[in-house]
DNA sequence: ACGAAAATCACCCATTCGTATGACGACTTG
DNA sequence: CAAGTCGTCATACGAATGGGTGATTTTCGT
């Protein structure tokens, strides 16, 4: 800020200096006025426009965009395997690891329970191991 | 920019009238013109500013789109857990549920080796069932 | 070239899993 | 009401899995 003012304040000395010795009598006043308005407006507007891009640079940014989403289970595709909700239900405890007795322990049935679920679930999915069926589960949408 | 222009003129005209008819004679031309220069540098400088403030509008833009990413081992958390390139290989295959005979014959191995292997890997993956190792394989972002 | 780490394989044993079969009660629907 | 679906449970058996131990061979870094 500084530089410039001081830079500015020459620049008008000197202009001053060049136009009293050479021009202030083949032009009239007012081409003289008019022109150094000019000039300065044209210098004042450039100033204006360098510390605004100045500023341009300085804003900040603050967006968030969705990295995961909600999850939904495809419906369709449990209607048209005709899973049921207890089978299904019994896929996201197999997907977390849990073994069927665990998965009996949470859901306060047998494990021979767990066993036939899983079982009728395996041949529903097309799967004969577990840990195929998760991943047809999350194929089809059916667990995040 | 065009109003600005024309505001700008008349206004020129404006200034240029009343010095001339009273301020010619009371002061000495330096003084005019650097009243002008003044006068025409502040209003460029405001005009510059103003437009900057709009400019600095525009800015406001961000994008940070990540919603799949072409995912990498996390070879930190893999030294970090010894686990062997082998191991980790064996891991990918039991996520694809695939059972141990199976991997043993995609890696031409026998079904013990791919035993010994996995039992490994379980140790290290803190996990006592395979579903189990896969869950925690992702989460570790050892699998994708 | 030596030694450590990795990979390979085998055997054993207990547990878990997958599958089949049958059965019973609650609920829905025609 | 009869039929169908769903959830529940049991038993039984073979396959798969997990865990442990021991051993040999490759591979690789210093």
């Amino acid at each position: 800020m500084l530089l410039y003012g001081s830079l500015g304040g020459v620049l008008i000395a000197l202009l001053k200096y060049i136009e009293y010795q050479h021009f202030v009598r083949a032009y009239p006043a007012e081409i003289y006025g008019g022109a150094l308005a000019l000039i300065f407006a044209a210098l004042g507007l450039w100033f204006g426009l360098r510390s605004a891009k100045a500023k341009e640079v300085v804003v900040l940014k603050e967006v968030r965009v969705r990295h995961d989403e909600p999850f939904v289970v495809d419906v369709a595709k449990l209607e048209e395997l005709a899973i049921t909700p207890r089978e299904l239900e019994i896929l996201g405890l197999i997907a977390e690891g849990l073994s069927n007795r665990e998965i009996g322990e949470r859901l306060f049935v047998s494990e021979n329970t767990v066993k036939t679920h899983s079982s009728r679930l395996f041949q529903k999915l097309g799967a004969s191991r577990r840990t195929q069926a998760v991943q047809r589960g999350k194929e089809l949408e059916l667990i995040p």
